[in-house]
DNA sequence: GGACTAACGTAATCACAGC
DNA sequence: GCTGTGATTACGTTAGTCC
């Protein structure tokens, strides 16, 4: 954290969500999901919100800090090479495959989002709810977007200079 | 205060529609 | 095929809660 514009530091001045408190027993339909597919796919997991009674996208926040742990707790002392976590067994891509269909945004709810982002890149949990009324989708999505829109914006950025120097280069052989 | 863990950030990647 | 973009992942950080 040694850097001003850090983004926690953004965060830490907006609104959370505030923690959710799993029960003994939501816990334990929880652990014994994961432990029978740490991957579960979007019907899965929407299952699994209605059992006990939560959104779909805290089942998915659950599901990745448990992978998490998981991964922390089996991790050989001497290995530091995670990413070969990423190499998944056949019966966990299967779940990966269900994916929460796609959403279609319109226009004027893009036209509304970008305006929001615009405003503000970082919004806490009160705006993202708001934005996700005012445009009928659910926060979820919303918070999505906003990751999705910022990543593409800074590779944007990135690409910009290197754009232009190579557009120069051009330019200078043409003459 | 430290441990635990939900929430949330980035970066990389997958998936799929539209061209 | 390529591009744009929503969805999902690993991994790292922040912050609320409990002891």
């Amino acid at each position: 954290m040694a850097e001003d514009n850090s983004p926690y530091k953004a965060v830490a001045t907006k609104c959370r969500r505030s923690r959710t408190k799993f029960t003994e027993e939501q816990l334990k339909i929880l652990i014994n999901a994961f432990n029978k597919k740490p991957y579960p796919g979007y019907a899965a997991k929407q299952r699994l919100a209605l059992e006990v009674n939560t959104e779909e996208s805290r089942i998915q926040i659950w599901f990745q800090n448990r992978r998490a742990r998981h991964r922390f707790l089996k991790r050989p002392e001497k290995n530091l090479d995670l990413r070969q976590d990423r190499v998944y067994p056949e019966e966990n891509i299967q779940g990966m495959r269900d994916r929460r269909c796609r959403t279609s945004y319109t226009s004027s709810q893009l036209q509304t989002l970008m305006n929001a982002f615009m405003e503000n890149p970082y919004p806490g949990i009160d705006s993202r709810e708001q934005l996700a009324e005012d445009i009928g989708v659910p926060e979820s999505r919303v918070q999505i977007w906003f990751q999705n829109r910022r990543s593409r914006l800074r590779i944007q950025k990135k690409r910009e200079p290197e754009e232009a120097s190579a557009q120069r280069q051009n330019q200078g052989q043409d003459l």
